[in-house]
DNA sequence: TTGGGTGCAAACTATTTGCATTCGA
DNA sequence: TCGAATGCAAATAGTTTGCACCCAA
């Protein structure tokens, strides 16, 4: 993803996601894609609606769990608060600070399991997620 | 720890990690500690009571926030609906279950970190957490 | 004795839902 | 046109809080 993206790459980016760009959409998704960032769904609300344009709650709700689950961004939960929703869908992993609350990519970190155990028949991993945690001193 | 610990044992481990051992602190870590699991608030509490004490909602969600800070079980934040507290506080990772739910601890995972950035001046790595997605195929 | 701990109910907050209205294709 | 999407408000659920009472040290 090359950000920020305009009216036209985020319609075409729902297009590909199979998301059917409503207005609304359309406007969520161009706030998101401004840049990587993680945010909850409050502030997203906010954002949108700061840059002129008018979704209300539910929608929002509603369409960043749509966009999480057609993989468009990603869910991180790590605050019992809130979710938050990154609009880096790339591979990468996160360090949160407990001090601040901030969360922050680590878009390099190379992750390596050694001694993983065999899950059941069946059952197969679909993703591993890397969280340090990191304080002040 | 070994599991399952006596009424004596709890007081102890109370003692040591520096929590005054009231009669309800008592019984919900003696439920917690009766074997490694990953439990909800609300899931405690129908524990607690099951075995005939008689332990309020507040206290025990005001138990575990303590117990947590004190460093006796972990928070795992995996699923937007609740906390799930975990009576295993030796370092390990997690293997969730997307479609069941279910989290199961991965003690013999090995994690290799490459690559991993340098953090600001006064910032220290305090943990880090893996967790294994898995889903049935 | 007395400050911390507990219980209850009410408050709070993020999120979801029901339903009437509106919109995209 | 017509099913899907939206908006609003009410509902929900987990968690926190205020405050009077109680208990461990």
């Amino acid at each position: 993803m090359n950000f920020p993206l305009d009216r036209d790459g985020v319609v075409q980016l729902l297009h590909q996601y199979n998301i059917t760009p409503t207005r609304q959409r359309i406007e969520i998704a161009g706030f998101m894609f401004q840049r990587a960032q993680h945010l909850p769904a409050d502030k997203i609300l906010e954002g949108v609606n700061a840059e002129g344009h008018n979704v209300s709650r539910a929608t929002v709700y509603n369409t960043m769990g749509l966009f999480a689950e057609k993989g468009l961004v990603n869910e991180v939960l790590i605050n019992r608060e809130r979710v938050f929703y990154d609009s880096n869908n790339a591979p990468h992993h996160h360090a949160y600070n407990v001090d601040t609350g901030e969360l922050r990519d680590l878009p390099s970190l190379d992750v390596q399991l050694n001694n993983l155990p065999e899950f059941e028949q069946g059952m197969q991993v679909v993703g591993t997620e890397v969280i340090i945690k990191v304080a002040s001193k």
